[in-house]
DNA sequence: TCAATGATGTCATAAAACATAACATCATTG
DNA sequence: CAATGATGTTATGTTTTATGACATCATTGA
């Protein structure tokens, strides 16, 4: 999946492209930016540069003005958005960190019991398992 | 499905994006177009565009010269895999009116029979039902 | 070997696309 | 009604692209 997000990330698209894929005029897409709520890559030219993500985020834009938002409730919006987002891979990372010592412990203590049957009540340490 | 490869033939990207997109030199791009390997659209104003479907072709063209072919072998390798696909297609296309021709039939039939179980060999004019 | 061919590079010129900034328009709202 | 927000329009300068011509360099067939 690394991948795909590379693609969806990758800022290739000139300006005239983006208006055609998201039917918006280049002084909107300027103007957007220029409020903050966009921000495409430069060429050395120094021509804009767009990527899938950049039309996805604009195509999102458009749908805020038809719900009635200006660009400061659709800059609050997507600020909101990405608050949640590193939560959530804060959640996630912590919760597979979780998982990754919990894994090291099962492998430890299976190694700890030499692979023999778990005996219950042995002299304390005794190795929990798992049937694979 | 209909959507993704209306996406995929769509043309927009102009020949800087494809070179970003491919590595390949604008001279090779268009040396290849010349050659009848490929054959982008064009803007109102002349501009070649090319979908993500040429975008792939190119990759194709880049590794076949990888491979030693030259413009003309190239060429004859995409003639034949177009003539391959549209047997396929055509093939599909039977398989499915023959499909089609067995469900009109089996539909037939159901109607005919009323909801009651199919006796072959009656003569029966029974009424149409749809459930619901 | 040598000339022909194939693939690509480079250069020149004109047209199209883009950047930026300034001013215009038009609706909404305090 | 004046201020603000969103977008259109116009002007000017820069960058990209199209096209065609000529250059280079490797391969190949006679």
């Amino acid at each position: 999946m690394k991948e795909k997000e590379l693609r969806r990330s990758l800022a290739v698209l000139p300006i005239g492209t983006v208006m055609k894929l998201t039917n918006l005029t280049a002084r909107q897409i300027r103007y957007y930016e220029s409020q903050d709520l966009i921000k495409p890559e430069r060429s050395d030219g120094n021509r804009r540069l767009y990527s899938l993500n950049d039309i996805d985020r604009l195509l999102e834009i458009k749908d805020y003005i038809d719900d009635g938002l200006n660009m400061a409730g659709i800059r609050k919006v997507f600020t909101q958005k990405q608050l949640e987002q590193e939560q959530f891979k804060e959640r996630l990372n912590k919760s597979l960190t979780d998982d990754d010592v919990r894994k090291i412990l099962h492998d430890e203590l299976l190694r700890q019991s030499g692979f023999r049957q778990v005996k219950l009540l042995t002299n304390s340490q005794t190795p929990l398992q798992k049937p694979f």
